[in-house]
DNA sequence: AAATCGACCAACCGCGAGAGC
DNA sequence: AGCTCTCGCGGTTGGTCGATT
């Protein structure tokens, strides 16, 4: 039996809203709210429209709460940080950026800010060859083994070309030129960023001695290389949670209970980091979950944060 | 001035998840 | 337990508008 349809899409009027149409829903749900029901409100309201297009059009258009355009910079490194660390998880992305709704952060992203991280990163690549081809090791090493960083521009904060998980798999694996590079990179500017970085991406064997390296990543400088070849990917640090997400709070989910995960973040922020990003990646890398020092997040948690 | 192109954004579509019966 | 219904999400489409030729 096949799924019955939410309405007749035959009878009802479809494109784009008049402002007589706006104004009769605004008026409705904010003097009777949704009821619960989207389905039922445009016959309710008066409107011959369907309930899926009359939530889509207050939730992306007639809230009172919902900003336009105008993304500044902090709000774009929110995004390609987050993009980078989950994807394209609109809705939870645009849960942390106050008025803007998945459907515009979705958007901007798509017309805007991959392309501006495609263009950077294409740079940071011709970085990195620069330095492969002229005996840096690849890595951002002189010849002396030194670390290499790259230039002070704002356009080379990558410090790493491994792709991660969420933008492997997604979208930006199919962008012009087929880059699956990691995005969030270029949120790393240092001269914008006071605070420390770090993105735990799937490496279950992080030594305890470097929890805090990991916390306190912050630039383009890879960790030592030598470290570097026991962790999972080569690369745990390609990309990273913002300071003001992990900081603020933003990401910690309410009640004591949870409290005492994320709590105590600064204290030992690479197993929290582990934990949320199980929640993200709960089917890769099952050898990850396998891991003896491994703690699952509590039950719960996932939901909570999604 | 007209045609074409590309960027942008609102809206649609189909699917999965979860609740209720 | 299985079915139906609704919600919410992410991908995609199509219209509009400004820039370019």
């Amino acid at each position: 039996m096949g799924r019955a349809p939410c309405c007749d899409k035959a009878s009802v009027k479809k494109g784009p809203w008049s402002p007589e149409e706006d104004a009769q829903l605004r008026s409705y749900v904010q003097n009777h709210g949704t009821g619960g029901n989207w389905i039922a409100l445009p016959h309710k309201a008066g409107l011959n429209r369907c309930g899926k297009s009359c939530r889509l059009r207050w939730l992306n258009y007639l809230r009172p709460d919902i900003k336009h355009g105008g993304y500044t910079e902090q709000e774009d490194r929110i995004i390609c940080s987050l993009y980078n660390s989950i994807g394209s998880r609109w809705s939870i992305i645009a849960s942390k950026l106050p008025g803007r709704t998945d459907n515009d952060v979705k958007n901007y992203w798509n017309t805007k800010l991959k392309k501006k991280a495609i263009a950077m990163l294409q740079q940071q690549q011709e970085y990195y060859r620069h330095c492969h081809s002229s005996g840096a090791g690849g890595r951002g090493r002189d010849r002396s083994g030194a670390l290499v960083r790259p230039p002070p521009t704002p356009q080379n904060q990558c410090p790493s070309m491994q792709p991660s998980p969420a933008s492997a798999s997604s979208a930006v694996a199919t962008a012009s030129g087929g880059d699956a590079c990691s995005f969030g990179a270029m949120c790393s500017s240092p001269s914008t960023l006071q605070a420390p970085l770090a993105r735990y991406d799937g490496a279950a064997t992080v030594p305890q001695q470097h929890a805090s390296s990991l916390a306190e990543f912050s630039g383009p400088v890879p960790p030592p290389q030598a470290d570097v070849s026991s962790w999972a990917g080569a690369m745990a640090f390609d990309d990273m949670f913002l300071p003001e997400l992990l900081g603020a709070g933003e990401f910690l989910p309410p009640g004591d209970h949870f409290g005492g995960v994320f709590g105590p973040l600064l204290q030992d922020r690479a197993s929290s980091l582990q934990e949320l990003s199980a929640c993200y990646f709960p089917d890769s890398q099952p050898e990850m979950w396998a891991a003896a020092d491994y703690v699952k997040p509590p039950a719960g948690l996932c939901h909570s944060l999604t």
